[in-house]
DNA sequence: CTTTAAACGAGACGGTACGTCCTGTCTTATT
DNA sequence: AATAAGACAGGACGTACCGTCTCGTTTAAAG
C-alpha cells in the first residue's frame, strides 16, 4: 500500500498533452529527429514534467503506443469460435494501417527506440508485444486445437514471424512493399493452403 | 564516362580505416552512441575527411556492411540442387550469427539507419537486402520448381517473412528470444511439415 | 521597469569566471589567438553559458575591460586644482602601463575587437574611451581656463590626439617604441613649451 | 648573383590578381572576414600559389597597401620650400581619404593585422608607416630648421603623435567622429597657434 | 488559517556532438 | 619548377539537446 501522496498532486491531463505532442511530433518529424525539448514546448510543460514522468524518449513513445494515441490500434482481437477467421481480421488492422504514414513512423519509431540498447529496448518489448502477443498465442493454440493449424506448429515461432514481418514490412522504403495482403500471408505462415491473393491476382513490379 | 580527375586524389585506405572505425565503435557501443567525431577520431582522420565521403552515419554504416567489414557475411548460398537444403544451410549462417553481440549490433544499427528517414532508408534497403534478396528468391524459386515446396508459395512474401524474422530476432532483448533453429523456422514457414525442434524438445522458459 | 525575471536565474559569479578567463587568455595569447571555447574551458563554464551572456568576442574583452578585469586602470584622475599636472599625472598612468605586456594586448584586443566591425565596434567605442574621455575633456577645460593652456585649444581634438598616440604607441612593435615620457608628450601637444626630455637627454638609435 | 632559375617561371600577373583580390574583399568583409581561401579563389589561383608568395594574410594585406592596390595613397609630398604647408597638403590627403569607407577598411585591417603578433606586426610597421615616416620626419626637421615649429619640438613624438591620431580617427566609429580637419589638427599639435577651424567654427555635437 | 511539501513553467547550467569553415600542408596531373 | 585543383589533419565556430539544477508560483493536505 503506497503512502498517502502529499504536496500538489500530479495533473493528470499533463500525460495527455505529452503523450499526443509526441504523437504529433513523431509523425511530423520521425522518432530520431523528435526531441523532449520539443515534446515539452508543444505540450506547453517545462522539461521537468516530462523527466519527472518519464525516464527517457523511448519510455514516453511507448506509453504513446499502449496509451492509444499512436497509430497502432491494438483492440482485443475478435473471439467468434474460428481462430484462423479471428486471427486473419485481428492481423488485418495492423497490415491495413500499414499504409498509413503515421502508423509507418510509429513502428520505425519503435524499432529505433528498440535500438536504444539498455533496459528501455527490454521494457519497450514487454509493453509493446507483450500484451498483443498474448492474443497472438492465444488464437493460435485455439487453431491448433480445432484443427485449423497443423498440430506440429511451433507457436511461438509463428508469432515471432508474424511480429518479424510486420515490422520488416514498415522499416523497408515505402517503394519496395509488396502488397499481398495479410490473409494470404497468413495461409502462407501457417496453413499450407492456397493464399488468396489480391484482386486481379498480378503482382506489380518491383521498382 | 567520368570527368578526368583533378587535384590530389582520395586515399584508398583513408576508406577502409574509417569503415573499421566505424565497426569496432558500433560493436562497442551500438548505432546510436557511435559518433562521427569518435569514428574520425579513432580512424585518424579529419571529420572533414569522413564528411566529404559519406553524408550520414547512416550511409557509412551501410557501406561498412556492404563492404563486409561488418559482421554479417552474405556469402553466396551453396547449389548442391537440394534447394531447400541449400535454403536451410544458407540461412543457418544468419541464425547463427545472431548470437554474436556483434552482429546484433550490426543489425540493429541498420534498423535504427533505417529509421533515420531520407533517401538512406531506400539505399540502405537496397544495398543491404538487395543482393541477398536474389539469391533467397531463387532459391526458393528452384525449390517450388522442383516440388519441394508448394505450388503455390508467393515466393515474395515468403521472402519477406524470412527477412523480417530475422530482424526481429535481432532487436528483441536477449532475454526473450526464442531458440527455434533456423531449419525448423524454415519448416514453419515452407512446407507445413514437422520442424525439427532443438534436442530436448522442450522451450525454456520466458523471463 | 523590467519584466519579472522568470526560470533560474543566472550566476552572477559565472559573469566574474568568464571575464578573468578571458583576461589571463588575452593576456597568454592575444586577442586573435583566445578562443571562446578555451574561455570557456578556463572558466569552468558550458561554451553556451558564454554565448547566452555575450554575443562575440569582442563584447567579452570590452566588458572585461570596463570591468576592470583587464590591466587598465581609469582611476579617477587627481584634482589638486592644477590641471596640467593632473593631467600629467593621469596620463603617466596609462603611458607607465605600456610597458607591461598584459597592458599592450589588452589594448591590442581592444583595437582588433574593434575592427571586428558591427556594433560591438561602437559599443567598444562609447565603453571604453567614453568615461576616460570625460575627464579627459574635464582637465582640459579647467587648463585652459586657468590659462595653463592657451585659449584657442581645441579640446576635443586634443583628447583624440592623445588617445590616438596612447592607442599606436601600444600597436607598434616593441622594437621600435620611443621612450618620450607621457609629460614630455603632454608639453608637445598643449603648450609649446620644452618638453622635458628624460634623463640623459640622447634618444635610443631605432632598431 | 642568383643561380639561374630552373623550371617553370612565376607569373608576375598572378601577383597582381592576388593583390586585387585581397583589396576587394578587404573592401567587402573587412581583414578578419576575409580569408586566404577566398582570395584565392577570386584570383582564380589555387591556394599554394598565394602560400608560395606570401606567409600568411598580414604580409599580403601590407604588400597590397605598398603596392597602392589599396586605399591609401603614400604620394611624396611636395615640397615647394614651406614645411609647414607641405607637411599640411600632405597629411591633408591622409585625412581626406579617412571620408572614403575603403580606406578605413584598410587602415583597420592594418591594425587588426598589427595584434596579429609575432613577426607580422613588425614587418607591417616597417613596411607600411616606414616610408612614410621618413617623409614626415623629413618636413618636421626642415620645419624646425626654418623656425616655423619651435625649436624644442621632439619630431620623433611629432610623427608618433600624427600617426596614432590617424590611426585613431579611423577606428574609432563614424558616428563619433570630430570633424576637425587635418590644418587644425596640425596646428594644434606643432604650433600653439590657433587652428583654422571649419566654415561656421561651431562643432556639432557628439551623437 | 497557516504551514509544509510536492508539482509546475521557466530557463540557466556543464556537457557533448553536430555539420561547416578555414588553416597550412600535401599530393596529383598539367604546363 | 610552377600551377589549378583539391584532399588532408586539425581545430574553432555557433547551434541544438541532453539531463540536471534552481528560481518563484501554485495547489493540496496536515497541523
Amino acid at each position: 500500500m503506497t503512502a498517502k501522496p502529499r504536496g500538489r498532486p500530479r495533473n493528470a491531463q499533463t500525460d495527455t498533452a505529452i503523450l499526443e505532442a509526441a504523437r504529433d511530433l513523431m509523425a511530423a518529424d520521425g522518432y530520431e529527429r523528435m526531441t523532449i525539448e520539443a515534446i515539452a514546448a508543444r505540450a506547453g510543460v517545462g522539461k521537468q514534467t516530462v523527466y519527472r514522468r518519464w525516464p527517457s524518449k523511448a519510455a514516453i513513445v511507448a506509453e504513446a503506443v499502449m496509451a492509444g494515441h499512436l497509430g497502432i490500434r491494438a483492440d482485443a482481437p475478435p473471439r467468434t469460435g474460428d481462430a484462423a477467421a479471428d486471427l486473419r481480421t485481428w492481423l488485418g488492422q495492423f497490415f491495413g494501417q500499414l499504409g498509413q504514414p503515421a502508423t509507418v513512423a510509429v513502428i520505425r519509431g519503435l524499432a529505433a527506440a528498440a535500438t536504444d540498447g539498455g533496459t528501455e529496448a527490454e521494457q519497450l518489448y514487454e509493453r509493446f508485444t507483450g500484451p498483443g502477443r498474448e492474443q497472438m498465442l492465444d488464437l493460435l493454440r485455439l487453431g491448433v486445437e480445432h484443427g485449423q493449424f497443423r498440430a506440429s506448429l511451433d507457436i511461438e515461432a509463428a508469432a515471432d514471424a508474424i511480429s518479424g514481418t510486420l515490422l520488416y514490412r514498415a522499416l523497408i522504403p515505402p517503394s519496395a512493399v509488396v502488397d499481398t495482403d495479410a490473409a494470404g500471408f497468413l495461409d502462407l505462415l501457417l496453413l499450407g493452403m492456397t493464399p488468396r491473393t489480391s484482386p486481379g491476382g498480378t503482382r506489380p513490379e518491383r521498382r
